[in-house]
DNA sequence: GGTCGATTCAAGCGATCGTTTGAATGGAAG
DNA sequence: CTTCCATTCAAACGATCGCTTGAATCGACC
């Protein structure tokens, strides 16, 4: 086998290939992608440096391995949700897709036990990476949930130009993203707030009056 | 003279110690600074590698400065906007609170004329950078004026909990920080925006309605 | 002119980076 | 048993990293 393969070969327990991306998945969320050697992945998931260019190619290969398997548990979860919403009939309010879009993070971290977190704070640095690069790779794999979820939220505010609402959309993605690697928590004058889960939903009730503001 | 000086021997034009704040602050601000360097920088400012040291002790050292530099406008602007609010004789409106803050960015960018969107992008960046020591170091630079902006805001949202508040403080910060590093820009479908005043508004008025959002 | 301290420079230090190589390893197929 | 192929390994590749060294340069001062 080698990295071009489709096929994850039915690996239910623990594979070289997996403990790379869980190693991967937990320090590229910790320290950013360019501050994490390849050795320093390999070491903490107990397996030799050549196993990363041989299962993923190369270094930003494995980090866009790592990336789709975050985002796919996230956008699978962003669509059934915003399905369920569609589907019940009316148009969905824009209180309702502010709260799937953040939920969806909070969900995912209890569904995913130990790893729910390190999934969510991944997700919100590379958000954050400056590489040009490494944000196409991220565009990349947000877009397939991404126009729907948009073109509801234009439909939710009416009242609101386009622009205004697309603007508003980048503004929820990039706090849910800060507030997801704990980079909003260590901005206060007293460290990381212990309160996880009532800053879930500050955040739900700030971005819901954010959407609420007229145009401007 | 070492790095060690707090006089900057009246030096109007460009020397070897300004020309390299001045080719980080490009540099961190537009690749960020694990990503970014020495040689890099020492090239684009057209000077030898060794004055980085010499002049500011490590890389580190040259971060700090850069922020410091640049932080030092800031701080400096929104303290006297902060002074004039407060001098008027009432309290001052969340409303007029998020406008100071927001357009001191805008403001430094007409001031400081090319260097202006440097300035900004840099700090948005080092707000957002994951090491835990630039963090502190970032942190250490806000402080002065920190206290007194989120007292007044305090004040000027008496019915909300302090925790409420502070959370959208802390919010504040991150999506200014985002705006002014063209995170936020990137995050859309269709590329960078060209509408850079509009946004400005658009964060204004964005986070004007957040404030205005009731507990949660 | 001569001395001195501040500054800049080319060159190189050891360490670490991402990546490659070629030889073991081990289970499945003939 | 033998062949074969996917996988893993230790070892090393050249490049680049932050940082240091020691000599050259230059203006200020006696």
């Amino acid at each position: 086998m080698f990295y071009g393969d489709g096929v994850p070969a039915a690996s239910a327990t623990s594979t070289t290939k997996s403990r790379i991306l869980d190693a991967a998945e937990e320090l590229f969320g910790a320290q950013g992608y360019a501050a994490t050697s390849l050795r320093a992945v390999t070491e903490a998931a107990g397996v030799n440096v050549a196993a990363v260019n041989y299962h993923f190619g190369s270094k930003e290969g494995l980090l866009r391995a790592v990336v789709a398997r975050a985002m796919g548990s996230v956008n699978a979860e962003r669509g059934r949700r915003l399905d369920e919403l569609t589907a019940a009939g009316g148009v969905p309010g824009a209180a309702d897709l502010v709260r799937i879009f953040v939920e969806t993070g909070a969900s995912l971290v209890r569904r995913h036990g130990p790893r729910g977190p390190r999934v969510a704070r991944l997700i919100g640095r590379v958000v954050c990476e400056p590489d040009p690069q490494i944000r196409r790779l991220f565009a990349d794999e947000v877009s397939p949930v991404e126009g729907r979820y948009l073109q509801a939220l234009t439909a939710a505010l009416p009242e609101l130009p386009p622009e205004d609402v697309a603007f508003r959309y980048r503004a929820m993605i990039g706090l849910l993203a800060l507030h997801q690697s704990g980079t909003l928590s260590g901005l206060s004058p007293d460290g990381p707030s212990a309160s996880g889960a009532a800053d879930d939903e500050r955040l739900v009730a700030t971005l819901t009056a954010a959407f609420g503001a007229g145009p401007g």
